[in-house]
DNA sequence: CCACTTGTATTGCAATCCGATGCACTTGCA
DNA sequence: TGCAAGTGCATCGGATTGCAATACAAGTGG
């Protein structure tokens, strides 16, 4: 497993406004990210590259504060309730989704397939809003949950609304694995998929992510013509043919995106 | 709007491991609690009484690692992404949600109505899990969204698993404001409530939270037998007779509290 | 147009955090 | 049975690091 870059060291030369015992304290939470149990205060430290003196306190100050917490067993520690806080603080604050979120419940009333919202973040597509139908998976119905762009739906979607430049540049650092035997990690075959994208106004992707699973994707643009999300519809193949699929989603999507951005 | 309580500097008081700058630092985070809109350097620095100096520092450094944000029209801060990345590993790794998880979306499939995972925080109850049904409200689905444990068919399953000493502390405790014309704030009544729920094994509440609302609530216990969380199906009245939606709900809400319990 | 806000930048001082070390305890292997 | 390596927790002197006062440019509202 491949540690993630948790290295802000860089960021601290030459610039007096960083706060590095702040950095360190958050590097420590993110140290959780691709961790399938809990870290033991050695393990916190090797990840982040701290001293275990350091890690200790740090770990030490965010257990008073309710964002880690010893596990029953005494073995670890893992995140606590207190993460649950600034998420709820977070989706609520956030302009977009406030104005998106009445359309996206319409939007499923009508299509009664799952629906999501996730926000672009470069190689990512962050799963913000999830509105579940019948049958889920397990982690893929968690907030935060994250997909790749150049893989999916709704990151063809939004990549439909970046200059070619910009595309270029995102997938020449994609990490481009492939989650099922059809995931397209071709370049020129992902820009076929982005140009019908422009052409269509969304994006229609087949088992990218998860075999037996068609997603239509639109973008959402932001103020300045940026696009800065996007919108899922997903159904299963087993109940839809997919160019029916895209006939009666396609427009539901197009309206719920555009009464998004007309707010 | 009372400002929540982000004074830690009595915790830092003799506590050589306590680690001021990243204290201070997640207070910044929290100080969004409560708060509607952007928030300015300014009212970030009296909300958690800091200096503006100290204040800056900490919002730049939290800024360049992608936990805030400056708003589109420059005016304040909030929130940013980063922030769910650290709520998928709090959620992905708790081992109680990856436990009912699949109980709750079996639950669901039955009930077909809302149904919710709370986790029990002292005075509040924290959702964690959320799966809506069809009409919902906003702030209302998002996770991490909190609601006090004295008034929530949720809480009062929980406390009839608590002894009598510490539901007397919780009441005694509790901030008591009626949320709709029919919350129960007289201890007594709320007594009444534990007992039932002590009796059914569950609780069933009308109209405590929102109005037309029935909920029907069974507490998760733990390992040592004390009451860890709380499974929720929320029904709207205008579809239930409450005491029809008590003999629907209560034995697929029992069985799913088994079926997690037992794991 | 001035007074007041906003976010950003600089700098000397000392408090704060750093990290090496050691302890008590449990676990697992020999 | 006993050693070795793991765990979390505690101590302490020194210097790095964060502190707070101050100043600046830009923008807002009266």
């Amino acid at each position: 497993m491949a540690s993630p870059d948790l290295d802000f060291a860089a960021e601290k030369a030459g610039d007096p406004l960083f706060v590095q015992s702040l950095a360190r304290g958050m590097q420590v939470m993110a140290a959780f990210q691709g961790v399938e149990r809990a870290l033991s205060l050695a393990e916190i430290a090797a990840r982040t590259s701290i001293t275990r003196s350091a890690a200790q306190r740090l770990v030490h100050t965010l257990r008073k504060m309710g964002y880690l917490r010893l596990t029953e067993d005494g073995r670890g520690f893992l995140p606590d309730l207190g993460v649950l806080d600034l998420t709820y603080d977070y989706l609520r604050l956030n302009p977009l989704l406030r104005r998106a979120s009445p359309a996206l419940l319409e939007l499923r009333r009508n299509v009664r397939e799952r629906v999501d919202l996730s926000l672009f973040d470069g190689q990512r597509m962050v799963y913000a809003a999830r509105m579940q139908s019948k049958r889920e998976m397990f982690f893929a119905t968690l907030v935060g949950n994250t997909v790749p762009t150049f893989c999916t739906s709704g990151g063809w979607a939004v990549m439909a609304h970046l200059p070619d430049h910009q595309v270029d540049a995102l997938l020449a650092n994609a990490d481009m694995k492939a989650l099922t035997p059809r995931t397209l990690t071709d370049p020129a075959a992902i820009r076929e998929q982005i140009a019908m994208a422009r052409e269509n106004g969304h994006a229609l992707a087949l088992e990218q992510i998860l075999m037996g699973e068609v997603a239509l994707g639109g973008a959402i643009l932001g103020a300045e013509g940026r696009p800065v999300a996007a919108i899922h519809v997903a159904g299963s193949l087993s109940e839809w043919e997919p160019e029916e699929f895209r006939r009666r989603v396609a427009p539901l999507v197009a309206e719920t995106v555009r009464s998004i951005e007309s707010l």
